[in-house]
DNA sequence: CTGAAAGCGCTTACAG
DNA sequence: CTGAAAGCGCTTACAG
């Protein structure tokens, strides 16, 4: 099909290690030679069988984005950002949905991408830190979101605990005292549920409010409608939802009760995804940096790669913004187009 | 690093080959052979070096999706479920954002990732049917979106042109006469944009209603809003935006300057994004059948790929439907969680 | 039913 | 500064 390097070099009169040289910019070429190859190569059209060089170099410049699912806005924006970072050094990103099945996230860290791919980023739910530990393949590694206590892996995400805390300080510093949290988890061990519901507890505790937490299964927007639709009974006067899609599925169902937002019922998010920065009302939210996120994960996972395997495991913190909008601050919020701050 | 082919056979007492035909799952392997070798490809964890089959065979087992934007919604849709649909044949998705440049297409088209995948997706915005026409490269594709007009590859699309009239002709029977359209492009030429404003068009015509048309660079929130503001002032009653990011920007605009959505101004998208099923008001829209979409792209490609390369051009059409909601039904439109039929 | 050998297209020591 | 050779780990004819 394609042209070889062995083709380009007869073409060229030369042997193959110099049209590899030339190939691969290495110095120390005389400026004939360089010539004549250079004519060869692109009159052949030549482009380098990336299999071949692969199987050489133990190396496939590609690495595996593993996250819940593609289509929840956050994992999408951040994939973005991702496969951005990762074309900086020259990596490919492969990606893989594990719906937040434990099946799935095993067989991403047991390896089943072995050999197709450089390293690995991973957004787990479900595993745990003891199957982290245990874990056999030797993939390089880095976890996206909160930290998998005693795990043996790199792993970046906004300090979610705090962050939880500083939307609750908001919500009370507005006033209000009946304060839910909508979006705990049963089955997410890993996943980013637990720090933020334990954020909210913490602020709720040193001011003596009584919670109200309502569980839900996945962070969608029919989930958060259908959870809210419970919680209106207690009579909430503010809710804390653990991500934005679950305060966009919240705020429709309780507008479609007749109430309004934030004047009966503030509510806040936590991702800020584009959505909220133009829904009416605009949505209160946490604003992860998203790029420095991704620009983190792809450096971590580098150096892993690069050999600096022995280094012992790094948590990073990523920074973030309380972003305050009209879902919480009413008028007040941000413009018609929303606030780009 | 890993145990390759020989490491097994030699631990199984057996050659290479043999070894082979077992992991591949070969008939005519002796029950006592295949279980020696069951038992040291375990022991070993053997797992095949992809780099090396890619190479003996000249398949990467890879596709790459190159659309413009991961982000916005439609595509983390779509791309979820092509995603989905080529594991089903067992490829693995790489994913290429263009942003709609041209250059970043010629280079997706010319083949940057020759060798390196078996096939390609592509979303095009920017590039001709000349280009097209003239590609040199041969790697199986299929586009997606609308038909390049007497381009040499397969492509998988609603029929926008008729979809644009559907929608046309929801807002006239409504009653409305100064429908807008919103999304216009100068620098779409294979984009979506050039039918649906086909469509919008035709309807016009055949009512004898006039024309208001406001373009926009990017299918973005943002840039629906301020197309919006500037179209306010020809006083529409009604909006046809070419999708569902630029409608829900329209409509963030318009419910800011005071004005009722649908009473004073009717909007409409195109995409059926799951925002515009939780807005509010939810938003009315055309609504494609991703899943089919995305069955037929990889359907098309694994053709091509299997060496069906003579076949001439297919131009598939995937079914879609008008989803009517509150934005332009109002009360009478979706319940509080959205339409979801 | 199983084995020995060639070769996919590169890169990497090793010579000169 | 350039070349000849080996080898990465597979699979595929070809024998037996």
């Amino acid at each position: 099909m394609g042209a070889s390097l062995r083709d380009v070099a007869r073409l060229a009169g030369v042997s193959v290690k110099t049209v590899s040289n030339v190939v691969n910019g290495y110095a120390h070429v005389s400026p004939a030679t360089r010539a004549k190859v250079e004519h060869a190569l692109s009159q052949l059209d030549y482009r380098p069988n990336l299999s071949a060089r692969n199987l050489r170099q133990g190396r496939t410049g590609v690495i595996a984005l593993a996250l819940p699912e593609l289509d929840a806005p956050y994992f999408a924006e951040l994939s973005r950002f991702i496969i951005d970072a990762a074309a900086e050094v020259g990596w490919l990103v492969i990606i893989e949905q594990t719906g937040g099945s434990l099946d799935r996230e095993r067989q991403v860290l047991d390896g089943v991408r072995r050999h197709r791919v450089d390293g690995l980023i991973l957004s787990p739910i479900a595993i745990g830190a003891d199957e982290l530990a245990a874990r056999t393949d030797d993939t390089a590694l880095v976890l996206l979101g909160e930290r998998i206590h005693g795990g043996p892996a790199d792993h970046v995400a906004v300090d979610n605990v705090r962050a939880a805390r500083d939307v609750t300080e908001h919500l009370i510093g507005l006033g209000r005292r009946r304060i839910a949290a909508l979006g705990a988890q049963d089955n997410s061990i890993s996943g980013t549920a637990p720090p933020r519901l334990a954020g909210y507890r913490e602020s709720l505790a040193a001011h003596a409010l009584p919670e109200t937490v309502a569980k839900v299964d996945r962070y969608r927007r029919a989930e958060g409608a259908a959870a809210m639709a419970a919680l209106l009974e207690a009579r909430p006067d503010a809710v804390f939802c653990f991500n934005d899609l679950l305060a966009l599925g919240a705020i429709r169902t309780i507008l479609a009760a007749g109430l309004r937002v934030p004047e009966d019922v503030a509510v806040a998010g936590f991702d800020d995804i584009e959505d909220g920065r133009f829904s009416t009302p605009t949505l209160t939210t946490v604003a992860p940096d998203k790029a420095q996120l991704a620009g983190i994960a792809v450096d971590l996972l580098k150096q892993r790669i690069e050999g600096r395997t022995d280094r012992p495991p790094r948590e990073v913190h990523a920074t973030y913004r309380l972003m305050t909008r009209e879902s919480t601050l009413g008028g007040r919020g941000g413009g018609a187009a929303g606030d780009q701050a």
